[in-house]
RNA sequence: GGGAGCUUAGCUCAGCUGGGAGAGCAUCUGCCUUACAAGCAGAGGGUCAUAGGUUCGAGCCCUAUAGUUCCCACCA
């Protein structure tokens, strides 16, 4: 039976108490079902540092609205949830805290911190969950998985290893790019360029042989001791002469060789280039292929090197153990220990004072910054591991071109393969302790590598027992780049990877596309032999009402929790869709969140209304045997609805979809079914007042049913107080297009008669007739059983104190309202002010005959005629005859005043 | 330097495969009509950035231009 209803829409009342009774009802887990189809979605796993922004609310009511869809729609649906250990985010956010207690990490040891980072894990690693059960995730929480679990972990090293073995991961000396903040290489995609005001010093080097100087820029002068070189081009006529020669690099007197590359360009500056092998990309590549020296000249803290860092390389040296492209390290002398940047001023004031620095320019050039700390990138030659990419990417870009994975729109695809066709290897160690730490053991006899899933018990060549682990950990992508398949059990192939994998829909934004989504295909294809998705459905970002990106440093923000807070979660989620068009950014703004909470409320007082009618007996949540007009107009639009918002969902096209959905609720269901039924509901006398009701309940359920997966909270408040048999309404039947609910016939009519309404209340309106004041109506029409049926509805909806329906009728001096199927008289003699109810129809009759001529002309164009669809000349055949007897019924009017 | 998106009502944006321009908010008018004033009924407001082209027909397709946002690469 019925359960009441709370009087006024009250969100945070009930929110939380549903999805208690949801988890109860254990109605998220799901199991590998045979007789089901799979439907699987990984979440993005949020880092575990950080707390719910409206980034998070937009990727997972999408995610939410599918899984819940595919539900409902008779689907195994699996939505997995977890976190990510986030190694530099989070290693960062505890050596602050340590640093407020005074501690660093060596002060602690790997073993003492990495407890430290469980238990921050333990303490905070929770929050952001927590805090997305608020948005209603219906996320099957019995497998939540941490990418630092055991099982991602065991997948971790199983791909490691296999990648070594397959030559695919090596280690060796490259240029990478280098935080000195996070003291750690990180990838090419970790580096964010920003546009910042530098110079352009300009700087002498003396030729030896010739004596002549060289004027050469630089937007670093600090690293110009460790300059192995100075390049210029072969075909630079103006300096042939020097080819061979050398040059003395200043302040430290040492002779450098002039090189000829095509590195350097004769169209720039002055066309000599200084070189410097361990601090630049090109340069290094410079090196590589004149056979350079290569230089350090910078710790891997961000100072200048010195005695100590040179007595390191010495000692490496010594034992043999240097490698290929091991970088020398020179002793900066005055400027050993100096951060760059003062030794920046140090250098350019010692190069004043010498005579050899010309000129300083301001410059606006862009600079790399680590993405997580936006600290300057030093580029560093260091050793490191990498992936590489080349015959990862082959296959991956395949896949995507043969639509084995497709992108939702279509164009980012472009974007990707831009991106893996000119990939490079891949930098996967990072300096740091929290994360998966590289299973490679070197021994500390013979130097030899085993990689191995297990601690070797000895060294495979020398077969000494002391081995050492490498001390670096890798980066975070590397394991969330396993994220599809390590949650569902890879490497076992486990029961769920057989049934639930590959994965259907992946929801993420097109910030992470390289990072992420990129690396999940290629490492998917390698290690499964499959895509790990069939769709990836881009989202874009929330900005904020100017349109300006939510940051920190603006202040900008705006906080999910204290939305949902004020208005409810199911609010924030339909802000989220509405208007959401994949790929597209959205923005916020406290006007359109309070249209979304009004739209809740809307829903939540129609719902009440059905109530005060159902209430104090028994109504039957299903159809009745006799339909009226009407209730076969809302069904057979129900219908159309239905099968529109399927369509749409079908196509990712979840804005549309909700928008299809609140029109029918709030103009058909509430601003016309609920009004037109009243007179029935109110009239116990009237013999369908019965069917009026279920029609009613039957209709709201079904609503319910389709805007569940949007708004999941106030439908399942609703939906439990209505007549129904299952437990919940998020395990109910989505609504589908029914053939047998179609009633093309129904719809006309009532076409019709909302027709004739629209216009008498327009008419009225316009004479500021007020509603109390009623007049008799008067329906000339071809259509005389419709309007004879629609009475009630002229009566009740457009102020008609009694209506009279024949073909035709003979008045003088009423008010005269046309419609394509009526001409309605209204007897309102002391308001008709003749001049301008001519004016009026005269107006009205122009327009239409402008219509009129439009269409005629495209009927007399042969082209038009014999090439446009039949269905379409059709049509214009039909606008036409309907223009040219509204015409006369104008034209008529105008002759009776 | 390469690429992508956007430009539609005062504002924020929809408009899916070309077939008579829509919503929300804002503005104006009239209504406390027994679900809802967080409401109801109406109104005004748009050469769909500009210029060409394709087509019987273009907001939608093609080309160019302008403005704007973003991504990638490079910048001694």
């Amino acid at each position: 039976m019925a359960q009441q209803m709370e009087k006024s829409y009250n969100p945070s009342s009930f929110e939380d108490k549903i999805y208690d009774f949801w988890i109860k009802g254990n109605y998220f887990h799901a199991e590998a079902d045979p007789d089901k189809k799979p439907y699987t979605i990984v979440m993005p796993p949020p880092n575990i540092t950080g707390q719910l922004h409206i980034g998070h609310a937009l990727d997972e009511t999408l995610q939410d609205i599918l899984i819940r869809w595919k539900r409902m729609s008779g689907y195994c649906a699996l939505w997995v949830p977890g976190t990510d250990h986030a190694s530099i985010a989070t290693e960062a956010r505890i050596v602050e805290t340590m640093r407020a207690e005074g501690l660093t990490k060596d002060d602690l040891g790997r073993e003492k911190f990495l407890e430290r980072a469980w238990d921050w894990k333990r303490e905070y690693g929770g929050r952001i969950t927590r805090q997305l059960r608020k948005l209603g995730v219906s996320c099957d929480w019995d497998r939540e998985r941490f990418t630092l679990d055991e099982g991602c972990s065991d997948a971790v090293k199983e791909v490691f290893v296999k990648l070594y073995n397959d030559g695919k991961i090596y280690r060796g000396n490259r240029m990478v790019n280098w935080c000195p903040h996070c003291n750690t290489s990180i990838s090419d995609a970790e580096v964010e360029y920003e546009e910042q005001q530098g110079h352009f010093w300009h700087i002498l080097y003396q030729v030896k042989e010739t004596g002549e100087m060289l004027e050469i820029a630089t937007t670093r002068p600090e690293t110009m001791l460790g300059d192995t070189a100075v390049a210029i081009n072969k075909d630079d006529e103006r300096y042939k002469h020097l080819h061979g020669c050398h040059v003395i690099l200043p302040l430290l007197n040492k002779e450098i060789p002039i090189v000829l590359d095509d590195h350097a360009d004769m169209e720039k500056g002055t066309g000599v280039v200084k070189i410097t092998p361990a601090h630049d990309p090109n340069d290094y590549e410079v090196g590589q292929r004149c056979d350079l020296p290569i230089v350090r000249v910078f710790t891997y803290d961000g100072f200048m090197t010195g005695k100590d860092d040179v007595a390191a390389y010495e000692e490496l040296k010594a034992k043999g153990n240097l490698a290929e492209n091991e970088p020398e390290v020179l002793d900066c002398g005055k400027y050993a220990g100096m951060d760059t940047m003062t030794a920046r001023k140090a250098i350019v004031e010692d190069l004043e004072a010498l005579g050899q620095l010309k000129q300083v320019k301001p410059h606006v050039h862009d600079v790399g910054t680590c993405y997580r700390c936006h600290t300057t990138i030093e580029p560093m030659v260091s050793k490191q591991w990498f992936v590489r990419m080349e015959p990862l990417a082959k296959p991956a870009i395949e896949a995507v071109r043969s639509g084995d994975t497709k992108f939702i729109p279509r164009r980012f695809e472009k974007i990707y393969f831009n991106w893996m066709e000119n990939i490079k290897d891949w930098c996967i160690s990072r300096r740091l302790w929290w994360g998966h730490r590289i299973p490679a053991y070197y021994c500390d006899e013979c130097g030899e590598v085993t990689v191995a899933k297990q601690r070797p018990e000895k060294c495979c060549r020398c077969g000494c027992t002391e081995l050492h682990q490498d001390e670096d950990t890798l980066d975070t992508w590397f394991s969330s780049a396993l994220w599809p398949f390590s949650t569902l059990g890879w490497p076992e192939n486990t029961d769920d990877l057989k049934y639930f994998y590959p994965t259907a829909t992946l929801v993420t934004g097109y910030d992470i596309i390289f990072f992420w989504v990129a690396r999940m295909i290629f490492s998917a294809l390698e290690h499964t032999g499959q895509v790990p998705f069939d769709t990836v459905f881009i989202h874009g970002i929330v900005r904020d009402e100017q349109g300006r990106k939510m940051s920190k440093s603006l202040g900008n923000g705006v906080d999910p929790l204290q939305v949902i807070e004020k208005y409810g979660a199911d609010a924030l989620r339909f802000l989220l869709v509405t208007g959401n068009s994949p790929g597209n950014d959205i923005r916020y703004s406290e006007k359109r969140i309070e249209a979304c909470s009004g739209f809740a409320n809307k829903l939540w007082n129609a719902s009440r209304f059905v109530h005060m009618n159902i209430d104090d007996h028994e109504v039957k949540n299903e159809l009745p045997k006799e339909l009226k007009t009407e209730d076969k107009w809302i069904l057979s639009t129900f219908n159309t609805v239905a099968k529109e918002v399927n369509e749409n969902l079908e196509k990712f096209e979840l804005g549309i979809a909700v928008q299809k959905v609140y029109e029918f609720i709030w103009d058909c269901y509430c601003d016309w079914y609920i009004e037109l039924v009243k007179a029935r509901l109110f009239d116990p006398s009237d013999d369908s007042y019965e069917a009026a009701e279920q029609v009613l309940t039957y209709v709201l359920d079904q609503i319910l049913r389709l805007l569940h997966p949007f708004m999941p909270y106030i439908t399942e408040e609703i939906w439990q107080t209505i007549p129904h048999e299952g437990e919940t309404v998020m395990l109910e039947k989505y609504p589908q297009y029914d053939p047998s609910l179609e009633y093309p016939e129904a719809e006309a009519e009532m076409r019709r008669i909302m027709e004739a309404i629209r216009a008498i209340r327009n008419r009225r309106s316009e004479m500021n007739v007020p509603p109390s004041r009623k007049a008799k109506v008067y329906v000339a029409t071809k259509y005389p059983q419709t309007f004879e049926n629609g009475k009630s509805f002229l009566m009740k909806l457009a102020g008609a104190s009694e209506v009279e329906v024949a073909e035709s009728f003979e008045i003088d001096g009423a008010v005269t309202v046309v419609t394509a199927d009526a001409k309605l008289y209204i007897p309102l003699d002391e308001l008709v002010d003749k001049k301008a109810e001519l004016e009026r129809l005269n107006k009205e009759l122009a327009q239409v005959k402008k219509f009129l001529a439009q269409s005629e002309g495209k009927l007399k164009n042969q082209n038009f005629v014999s090439k446009a669809p039949a269905a379409v000349v059709d049509k214009v055949r039909d606008q036409a005859e309907k223009e040219r007897e509204k015409i006369a019924m104008i034209e008529a009017a105008i002759a009776a005043l």
